[in-house]
DNA sequence: GTCTATATTCGGATAGAC
DNA sequence: GTCTATCCGAATATAGAC
C-alpha cells in the first residue's frame, strides 16, 4: 500500500467523516478548521473550497444522514403494522417503542459506517445555537405524528398531553444513553457495562413501554 | 436610584451569575470573557483578577451550588424514610424517584435565585471536555449509592445491572426535560406546555416509577 | 484542485497607571 | 481594586501562484 493511511476516500468525504467525529466529541466553537483539515490530511483551505465555511460544513454533516434514520423507524413500524394486521390485533406499545428506539441505538453501536459517530453528533447538535436543527427536528416531529394514531388506538382514553410527554421521556432515556453510554460504568462503580446494542435496546424498550 | 441597574450585587457575584447564564446557553468555547464582563458591567480584566482564568471561572460556577442539590435529595429521602418507618412499611419506588427528581425540577422552575439557570448549566457542562466534572459526578454517584439499598429492599431479586440502568434512564428522562423543556411544545404542535413544576415532576415520577 | 501566504478579526491574558 | 493599553496566539477566510 503506497497511499497514505487515511487517504483511501475522496477528500470531501474524508473531511465530512472527520468533522462528524470532531463535532460529535466537541462543541462547534471548539473545533477548528485546522483540526479538521489536518486530521483529514487535506489542505487548510479545503474546507472553504468544498463547503464555503465552517458553518456550512457543520450543516452538511447532519444533512448527509438526516432522513435515513427516520426512514428506518418507519420501516420497522410498517413491519409491525402489517404483522399485527395479519394476526388481527393492534400493534403493541412495546413494538412502537421498539421501532422508535432501535434505529438510533443500532446506529450507536455501528462501527463500520460511522453511524455511531453521527448519533452522538446529533445529540450534541441539538444544543448548538450555531446549528439550525429545525430541519432535523421537523422530520422527527413528522415521524411522531405517524406514530401517534397507533398509540391512540392502544390508549383511547389517554390525554394527548400525556402521550406526548411519554414519548418525550422515551426520547430522553434514549438520548441520555447515547450521550453518556460510558457513564453507566461510573454510576455502577464499574459493575455495569453497555454490553451490546440488543441488550441496551431491550433495556430501554422494557423500561419505557412499562412507563406508558 | 443612582446606581447602575445591574450593579446591585458584588462584582464577583455578578460575574458568576452572568457566566452561569451564558455557559448554560452556549458552549464553553463560544462564550468569551468579553461577553461575560460586558454583561456583568465590570472591567474586562475582572475575570482574570477574581478567578485567574476563564476555566477557573467555569469551575467556580459549578462548585458554587454543586453540593446543595444532592443535599436536598438526601433530605427528601430522609423524610420518606422516617415516614415509612413510622408506618411500618418500606419506602416506595415512587418516593425514591420523587426524591431524586424533585430538586432538579424544582430548581429548573425557580426564577428568583437563578437555580434554573444552574440546572441547565449542569446539563451542558456534562458534555464539555473543558470542564472536569468528575467532582460533580462523584457527588451524584455517592448519592445514588445511598439510594441503592432502598431500591434493593423493594426489589430483592432484581439484578444490580438492571437497577443501575433504570436509574440511568430516569436521569435521562429528567435531563432531557431540562435540556429541552421548550421542545414539548414543538413535538406536540403547540398542544402541550410545561405548565408548572409540580405537574412536570409528577409526570416524570409517574413514567419512571412505572418503568422500575 | 491543491498549495502558500496573508489579511483580518477575535479572544485570553498581562502590565502598569491611577 | 479598577481602569486602559497592549501583547500574543489562534482562528476564519481569501487571494493568488502552481
Amino acid at each position: 500500500m503506497t497511499a497514505k493511511l487515511n487517504a483511501r476516500s475522496e477528500p470531501k468525504t474524508r473531511i465530512l467523516d472527520i468533522a462528524e467525529r470532531l463535532f460529535s466529541e466537541n462543541s462547534f466553537a471548539s473545533v477548528s478548521i485546522r483540526n479538521v483539515t489536518s486530521l483529514a490530511h487535506v489542505n487548510l483551505s479545503a474546507v472553504n473550497y468544498y463547503f464555503g465555511s465552517k458553518k456550512d460544513l457543520f450543516h452538511e454533516v447532519y444533512i448527509r444522514r438526516a432522513t435515513e434514520m427516520n426512514h428506518e423507524r418507519l420501516l420497522l413500524l410498517n413491519d409491525f403494522s402489517s404483522l399485527a394486521e395479519k394476526e388481527g390485533r393492534n400493534v403493541t406499545v412495546k413494538e412502537l417503542v421498539y421501532a422508535l428506539i432501535t434505529p438510533p441505538i443500532l446506529w450507536l453501536y455501528d462501527k463500520e459506517q460511522g453511524l455511531s459517530v453521527y448519533i452522538k453528533f446529533l445529540a450534541r447538535a441539538y444544543l448548538e445555537k450555531a446549528s439550525d436543527m429545525s430541519h432535523v427536528l421537523k422530520e422527527e416531529v413528522d415521524v411522531f405524528d405517524i406514530f401517534i394514531p397507533y398509540f391512540n388506538k392502544i390508549y383511547p382514553d389517554l390525554e394527548q398531553n400525556d402521550l406526548y410527554w411519554r414519548i418525550h421521556f422515551t426520547m430522553g432515556a434514549m438520548h441520555h444513553t447515547i450521550n453518556h453510554i460510558d457513564r453507566i460504568g461510573l454510576l455502577s462503580n464499574g459493575k455495569c457495562k453497555a454490553e451490546n446494542w440488543e441488550k441496551t435496546r431491550d433495556r430501554i424498550v422494557a423500561f419505557c413501554s412499562k412507563g406508558f
